[in-house]
This record gives structure tokens, sequence and C-alpha cells, in this order.
DNA sequence: GCGTTTCTGTTATGAGATAACATCACGGAC
DNA sequence: GTCCGTGATGTTATCTCATAACAGAAACGC
């Protein structure tokens, strides 16, 4: 995503059968919380799922339609926030983009940390014990936390070899 | 700042002596790095510093002139970009906002952590254990981690008591 | 079927940030 | 002192990100 660098990048987004999996299973997950997956809340899920990194706001928005149509931004913000609330997606702040939770097995909202590559984009999703300690951080402060933003931006493995 | 509750909140910012003390400390430390504290960038410093809390960079920008006229937003950013560079101010990334750091005794840049109250927006700069926990984690995944994005947010004793 | 709730489509606009370029001030070389 | 290079500022314009507001449609419970 970030062309910090000059050499090729692998993806590592889903398609074919394990997406059409995925979105299953994302559809279940839903259903069994008594919402439902919509057609514009599985296309942004699908699109989030076939990147596998993280994605802008307006990425979505501008392949959105399978004919190449626009959506208009509410559509996906909409769609956004839905999967947000349901653990299926994270808004990345540090950069203003979206990624698929990658534990898609949890289910509702869960707290994540997030190793991002500033090269090829790839990013991790890691539940380690980042959130326990800035919780209890914040615990000895006297603050009683909520939500955490965890972000850790660097490079992966394999672009600091191809560096 | 956010408004999530109805009660009254104090305000910690710096004012009088103790702001100009902190505004020729500053100034001390950029010079002996060999830079300028030039107007635009003592003043959006000395803003941050009144506020004693995140502030929006339009927030900035419309309290940028002594007389109440509005700066050119370039001129608030390059100033917050300056002061970012030299550890005396820190972007909040998941409130897009902006706070004095609380370490000034500190040269150049540094990791921080931020515990943000949602209700009276008090925020605590902690330099605990965060950064080494989510870049061990990171090394032990692969990545060499540069830059880490910690923000917790919650409720300060103060508003957990009000509320 | 009928009302209620939830979701979608659409228009418009608010908020956050930066590109590009002209001009100005500082500091060193001579 | 003056010339020049560097870095900072002023200014215009534009780009990206996100949401408010409201009308209409689809699903659900009874």
């Amino acid at each position: 995503m970030n062309a910090v660098c000059d050499h090729d990048h692998l993806h590592s987004g889903l398609d074919g059968a394990r997406l059409d999996r995925a979105l299953s299973e994302a559809e279940a997950r839903v259903v069994s919380a008594g919402e439902r997956m919509t057609p514009p809340r599985r296309r942004v899920l699908s699109l989030l799922l076939e990147s596998g990194e993280p994605v802008k706001a307006y990425d979505l928005i501008a392949r959105f339609g399978e004919d190449g149509q626009a959506a208009k931004p509410p559509t996906v913000y909409r769609a956004l926030e839905f999967l947000e609330r349901h653990g299926m997606a994270h808004r990345i702040a540090s950069i203003s983009a979206y990624v698929a939770c990658a534990g898609q097995e949890v289910g509702g909202s869960h707290a994540a940390a997030f190793l991002i590559c500033d090269c090829c984009g790839v990013t991790r999703e890691i539940d380690g014990p980042g959130q326990d300690v800035i919780a209890a951080a914040g615990a000895a402060a006297g603050y009683a936390i909520a939500r955490t933003t965890i972000e850790a931006h660097g490079l992966c493995a394999a672009c600091r070899d191809a560096a």
C-alpha cells in the first residue's frame, strides 16, 4: 500500500472458496447475533477480505460496485461501522484505513493490536499482552480504560530482507 | 472536550509564569538543536500548553491570532510537524487531535502512550512498558518496529466519581 | 395486512490535511 | 556590507476523510 520501497510485494487476501467460506461464516455469526448481513455489508467485508491489508475508505467506495460504479460514502461508512461493531473489521487510526479482522472466530467486539508494515502494507493483528499492560497502567493512574488503540509501524520480515 | 457527560471539568493547562517558563525552555532546546523557535511555532506550542489537553488542529487554526484572526491551515500544520519532530507535541490519531508533550525535559523524539479521558479530555502521557511489550511482540512476529501509536480511552478518576 | 423498526439511497456539507509556489528572513562566505 | 543559499512563511487551491439529514424501501412481529 505505502510505496516507501521499490521491491515487489506478495499479497495475502482471500479469494475463491476461501473468501466464500469466510463470508458465509461471517453471515452466520451476524444472523446468530440477530442482525442482517445485507448486500452492502457483505460487499464491504468481501472487499476487505480480498485485500487482506488495510484499505482506505475511499478505495472501498471506489471499488464498491462490481461494475466499477462507486458507492456513496455513507453506504460504505455505515457498513464499516456495522462490521466494526461485530468485530469483523477494525479502523487503523494511524493511517485512516480499515482492515478485516483476522480472528473472525471470536464473536463480538474485541481488543486488538496491529503490526503494520509501512512498506508492503501487510498487517498482523495480535492479541498479545499489549492491552493488558496499557489497561493496567491506566488503572494505576486512576483511569477506567474502555478501549485501546495500539498500532505499531515498521517493516515486516520480508520487506526488511528485500530492502 | 468531548461532551459525553454533564458535570463540570477542571482544566489543567499552563498560564502566566509557568507558561512563559515552559516556552523559554522549549526555545532553548530548539536552539540547542540548531533550529529556530519562530513566532508561529511558539504560538502553536503556547496554545497547546495553555490547553493542557488534546486540541483539534482547526481549533488551533481558529485561535491562532491573538486578535481573533484565524491562521491558514498550513501555518499550523507546519508548526505541529515541527513540534512533533522535536518531541514537544504529539498527534493523538484516535481523535485527530494534538497535545503538548508532557515530558518536555526529554529531548528529541520519543515514544509515548496516552491515557485519554473521553469525558473531560484530560490526557496523561505515560512512558510505561507499553512500547516495550508491543515492540517485543513485533520482533517475535519478524517486524522491525519503528513507531508505535498507543492510545487508551476511558474515564479518569474524577469523571468516574462525578458520573 | 399493518405498523414498527431497521436499513438503504441521496444530497449536501463539515472536518482534517497537504500540494504548489511566491516571497521573505536569516546566516555564512567573501 | 552584500551576495547567495537555505529554510520558513504566506497564500491559494485542492484533496482526503467522514457525517448530518431526510426520504424511501425492505424486513419483521403480530
